[in-house]
RNA sequence: GCGCCUGUAGCUCAGUCGGAUAGAGCAUGUGCCUUCUAAGCACAGGGCCCGGGGUUCGAAUCCCUGCAGGCGCGCCA
């Protein structure tokens, strides 16, 4: 199992600090009867230590003493022949810590012998966990909120994955519905439109008025020409729909793959109806005595389950609502395929699906707590300093493909996994053209294309990295080159934390301080030009943290220039 | 009206589930290339953490309550 060299100094500093304590405790200096819980953490501020405890300020009140004394008394006791190689007491009553240098160095060898896998845990081993993400509508081009909410789903999926659990990457395709029936008699508009006879079917109501839909009509002529001019409508109408939805779901498939965001399964809503499923899972709600009839209708009495109003799914007119196929959908997931978790990345418009989904699952039997959402505020789209409205019904709309245009892959997906997912994020397009230069992302690129930099440097020279259990490592000792293997250290963790809390803006920080302490370590301490054992030290540091900003941004799906 | 989310430097945002003098990037100002990439580094200015109560050794963080903004509340999806 890889190692956590972050959770490894926690853990010996806190087994240091009890075993102090129980000398406190037989020499008399302290009373018995601490608890066992306590902070150890990383001090907010630079300059007081590795690591921080607050455990004195915890005990006063237990053991009827002033912080001070019993941080004295635990200090004064402490062994620091081991990972914890220095102890002093400050402020209200903290006691802060300093690493040993064997940490430092076999934090390194860790890194050096995990590799590519450095950062990998095996905590959600054995949990099968789906992800649901885009599942854009098909009836026209996907928006800048699917582009946001696809990169975080592909991005958390992969995080996942590195703690171990087995995860699948899914994209529900509503394609059945009034939705999809709207984009068949569109369609027909826009075909007789083209055919020269504008009147004849007039655009709907409600229809698609952006240039997508004209473009297939337009495709569709290309392709077979005007043999559905005479032909019955239903027949006309399902066959347009059925070619703009190929045409749609091919597009969204070459959008998707141009950012980077790949899913493993496609499931089709109109499946749930084919095989039974809704009428399957209406039956399971019935049984369970959570359904009632009224004005002609199907209601799920979902006020039972905490949700505010029943719903209705099925209608008067016989047809589900798109509520029933998706309690359909989830029962599938949950019991069909058995996933332990599943995880909704939804826009936070949808926010009132959680809830209603939440109650459906509870009206099954199925625990809720296994159904989790991340909800995605809108992407606010700029220009020239006024909001544009991204609707597809407009047909003003800035679609995912028109960013790319105008943003490269590698900034797209580090702006999008840069904020954490309930933010609103104003994107404008003026300044990002200008942002280019100074995004984030060509700091860290930066870092990886210096540390290449070096490498190709000394190996031109015919120095070359030798393995870490053969360095002195050490010699590590200057302030930026420990904050550094600290930092580097902490990677482990900090992809545990960021599958916790499903954020991966966790990790554009983290790596983003990486290439940070990389550059003023790199001001302060020249590789180049120092004694053997010393460059050779540094020159393994330098490696592996090419190594770290490798997988950190291997996972977020951003390339590692070698030169820039 | 009800529900969810947000309010922190001029701007964009962090703040490790209650800790020490509230941080970073951008922007502004000043320094640093005669050895590894200046797309970099260092220093400086800039704050009623939306307002008001409460909880305790200690609150940007937790509770209550106002205010402001975003989103949602269909036999649409």
């Amino acid at each position: 199992m890889p190692k956590n060299p972050r959770q490894l100094a926690a853990d010996a500093a806190r087994a240091a600090i009890l075993a102090a304590y129980e000398q406190a405790v037989v020499t008399g200096a302290l009373p018995a009867g601490a608890p066992g819980q306590f902070d150890v953490s990383e001090p907010r501020e630079k300059g007081r230590g590795d690591l921080a405890s607050n455990f004195a300020m915890v005990w006063a009140k237990p053991l009827g003493l002033p912080p001070h004394k019993i941080a004295e008394a635990v200090a004064g006791e402490l062994d620091l022949s081991g990972t914890v190689a220095a102890a002093e007491v400050a402020g209200p009553g903290f006691v802060n810590l300093r690493l040993s240098a064997d940490w430092y160095a076999d934090t390194l060898l860790a890194i050096e012998q995990a590799g590519d896998d450095y950062g990998k845990s095996e905590g959600g081993r054995g949990r099968k966990v789906q992800v649901e993400y885009v599942s854009a509508n098909p009836t026209g081009p996907m928006h800048l909120g699917n582009a946001r909410g696809g990169v975080l789903g592909d991005t958390l999926s992969t995080i996942l994955e590195w703690t171990g659990c087995d995860v699948t990457r899914e994209f529900y395709l509503n394609d059945a519905g009034n939705q999809v029936d709207l984009l068949g008699r569109t369609m027909q508009a826009r075909y007789f439109e083209l055919l020269g006879d504008p009147d004849r079917y007039p655009m709907p109501e409600d229809g698609y008025h952006g240039e997508d839909v004209i473009e297939n009509a337009r495709r569709y002529l290309e392709l077979y020409g005007d043999k559905l001019a005479e032909a019955d409508e239903g027949a006309r109408v399902a066959e347009l729909r059925d070619f703009a939805l190929e045409q749609n779901i091919a597009r969204m498939k070459a959008d998707l793959a141009r950012y980077r965001i790949r899913h493993d399964v496609f499931f089709p809503e109109s499946s749930l109806y084919e095989t039974g499923a809704v009428e399957q899972t209406l039956d399971r709600l019935d049984k369970n005595g959570a359904l009632y009839e009224q004005d002609g209708a199907l209601w799920f009495a979902a006020s039972r389950y905490g949700v505010e109003k029943d719903d209705v799914l099925r209608k008067s007119n016989g047809f589900y609502t798109y509520y029933a196929a998706d309690i359909a959908y989830h029962h599938n997931k949950f019991v069909t395929r058995g996933f332990d978790e599943v995880i909704d990345i939804f826009g936070a418009d949808h926010h009132g699906h959680s809830i209603r989904f939440k109650a459906g699952m509870a009206a099954l039997g199925i625990d809720p707590e296994r159904l989790r959402f991340v909800l995605i505020q809108f992407v606010r789209l700029l220009r020239d300093g006024e909001v544009v409205r991204m609707s597809k019904r407009t047909g003003k709309a800035v679609s995912l493909a028109d960013l790319l245009d105008e943003i490269p892959v590698d900034a797209a997906r580090f702006f999008f996994c840069s904020r954490q997912n309930d933010t609103a994020m104003d994107f404008d397009l003026d300044l990002a053209v200008k942002q280019e230069n100074d995004n984030p992302v060509y700091y860290v690129q930066y870092a990886h294309a210096r540390i290449c930099s070096i490498l190709r440097n000394l190996a031109a020279e015919g120095v070359t990295p030798r393995p870490a259990d053969s360095l002195d490592l050490r010699l590590l000792v200057a302030e930026e080159e420990r904050d550094l293997i600290r930092h580097l250290g902490d990677f482990p963790q900090q992809l545990i934390l960021a599958a916790r809390d499903l954020d991966p803006s966790r990790l554009t920080k983290y790596v983003s301080e990486a290439a940070s302490l990389f550059h003023r370590f790199y001001t302060a301490c020249h590789v180049r030009g120092e004694q053997e054992a010393l460059m050779q030290a540094r020159l393994k540091l330098c490696q592996l943290t090419g190594q770290v900003l490798r997988n950190t941004l291997g996972i977020l799906k951003v390339t590692c220039p070698e030169r820039m």
